[in-house]
DNA sequence: GCCAATTTTGCAACTTTGTTGCAAATGATA
DNA sequence: TATCATTTGCAACAAAGTTGCAAAATTGGC
């Protein structure tokens, strides 16, 4: 059940299960695809104050359970961490997608970012990929 | 001459040649890395006021003198265009890469970016893709 | 160089987005 | 269930971005 996953997950990173907390993080769960923090507020706003939410999303980042994707129109969209994310470390190098049609941002866990060969003198610690197109759902 | 070529470029993206233009192009031009909206201001808060540097930039990115650059952060960095960029569609297909120490943004042109394989039903029409790191520079 | 038409700028007012301090409410623990 | 620590909501604020409109600057023809 959805409900007592979600309880497994705060009691693992050590968060105190809090109504706020619950409802966001099925919120991510049921979105499927990332979602920004004005979707977030949208959707508790009868709830929830504004910042809990910020709040909320800030200690999820710390913990782990969701990350940041950098879009091409910079508004900041928050998606789920996969099983191998540690607290300040994230395993997010997989490739983004993002759909011009829909919207949806898409984390290709499959696809792995490739490696490329920097000039001299530069070394890379961190490697972002994100495609736009039209996905799946999209394409007529 | 940088005066010249400003004007030059200006003229050809069919643009009037005003003060404030000019001053952020040369802006960009010097700083040789991606500035932020604030970079752009501070710059230039003694000239000009600040909705004239947002609409500045706007018309930039209009014209496709100017591109934006997806940063982890999530601040928005615009970065000039190359020759071949022509209006409303940009060949940024590069990779920009972002020191964490120093900050700068440096678009790698010499570099491109790898194809991938999307799975079924996905069509890429861009790809971004930014490397933090630490720059030639900043390597102790 | 000057004049009229158009474009651009600055100002003011506003909306949206994000932050901080503090008291009240809630959750964890014994 | 009582206590302590954490979390929440509120208020007030700071920063980022937008819009309408009158004044100023730019352009192109004369």
């Amino acid at each position: 059940m959805v409900e007592e996953q979600i309880i497994q997950l705060l009691r693992k990173s050590q968060l105190s299960v809090t109504d706020s907390r619950r409802k966001i993080l099925e919120i991510f769960i049921q979105a499927g695809s990332a979602l920004a923090h004005h979707d977030v507020e949208e959707k508790t706003s009868e709830r929830y104050d504004r910042v809990t939410v910020y709040r909320t999303l800030q200690t999820f980042m710390e913990k782990g359970i969701i990350h940041t994707i950098p879009t091409t129109d910079n508004s900041i969209k928050y998606a789920l961490c996969k099983e191998d994310c540690a607290e300040g470390h994230h395993h997010d190098n997989h490739i983004h997608f993002v759909c011009e049609i829909c919207g949806a941002i898409t984390c290709m866990d499959e696809i792995h970012v490739p490696t490329i060969n920097l000039p001299e003198g530069y070394h890379a610690n961190q490697i972002n990929m994100v495609v736009n197109g039209i996905c799946k759902n999209c394409k007529a």
